[in-house]
DNA sequence: ACATATAAAGTACAAATGTAGTAGATTAAG
DNA sequence: CTTAATCTACTACATTTGTACTTTATATGT
């Protein structure tokens, strides 16, 4: 089982990740046109991002519609995601607490949303018995939370 | 009130800082001399990223002590941390729910760990009713938490 | 088959980051 | 006071990141 590198993406990597994430699968002028417009770079700024990307082996080519190349993610959000919390909890000595108080400070996570999530995580252990394993790697967070 | 820029730190200057924050204050060489073996730069690095921390009003000159110079951070381990996780909350849409639910997914957050921040959640309510306002801002998230 | 619209490839380049060497100032020691 | 130790200031340079232009290949409509 190949043991996915996971390069550390950059800012504007992750933005048109984001994007492709969205869209599964898309070519460049897709991919560009998604992006907000305020902060939307030139398509070729795009293709560029896009063959680095394909470097990092973070994106891959499915194939050719027409002449425009379709490309799709390789890593997932997930995985991608993860990558940048672990990186980030790092600087909290790799314990999650500190950055959950840090939340609860800066008022982006209430009482109402931790009670939420608690109630989350039991019905999640009770599904756990049962559900075995799932295949699971592309969604971003389960069920209804979020 | 001195609008405070936040300028975004870089993994080798928020490094530094981290020591910084530790010692808080001190020589370029104390500074060095505190980082993990590992991972440990040379002095006239070291001395570079301080140059720049200077630059970005992260950190100032206290005093000088022999021949030495002596720093101490300008911003406060919390307003940088804070700056991180905003950072990383937008790449989740500005909302902590998906965030925990990763670091539940990543086995980073029990259950426990939930109900004793809700615990803390609780108790700081109590406590906010008559403790008013305080100066805090250099310790990292209060309590017993952490 | 040919011109035209796109797209892919390749090249360029400034700013940011990581990393460190060198020169010149300052202090402590003999 | 002269020297050795150590520091600050200045300079250098490779890599990474953001941003985009230019050249070349390829479809497509007529």
């Amino acid at each position: 089982m190949a043991k996915e590198k996971s390069t550390r993406l950059t800012r504007l990597e992750l933005e048109i990740m984001r994007s492709l994430w969205e869209l599964k699968q898309a070519s460049v002028r897709e991919i560009q046109e998604n992006l907000p417009e305020k902060k939307r770079p030139a398509y070729t700024t795009v293709q560029t991002i896009i063959r680095r990307l394909e470097e990092k082996d973070a994106v891959s080519r499915l194939k050719k519609i027409g002449y425009a190349l379709i490309f799709e993610p390789k890593v997932s959000r997930k995985a991608a995601h993860g990558r940048l919390i672990s990186d980030l909890l790092q600087m909290f000595g790799g314990s999650a607490r500190p950055l959950m108080a840090h939340l609860v400070e800066m008022g982006k996570l209430s009482l109402e949303d931790v009670r939420e999530v608690e109630a989350w995580m039991m019905e999640q252990q009770k599904e756990q018995s049962n559900t075995s394993d799932r295949k699971g790697d592309d969604y971003d967070s389960g069920s209804k939370m979020a």
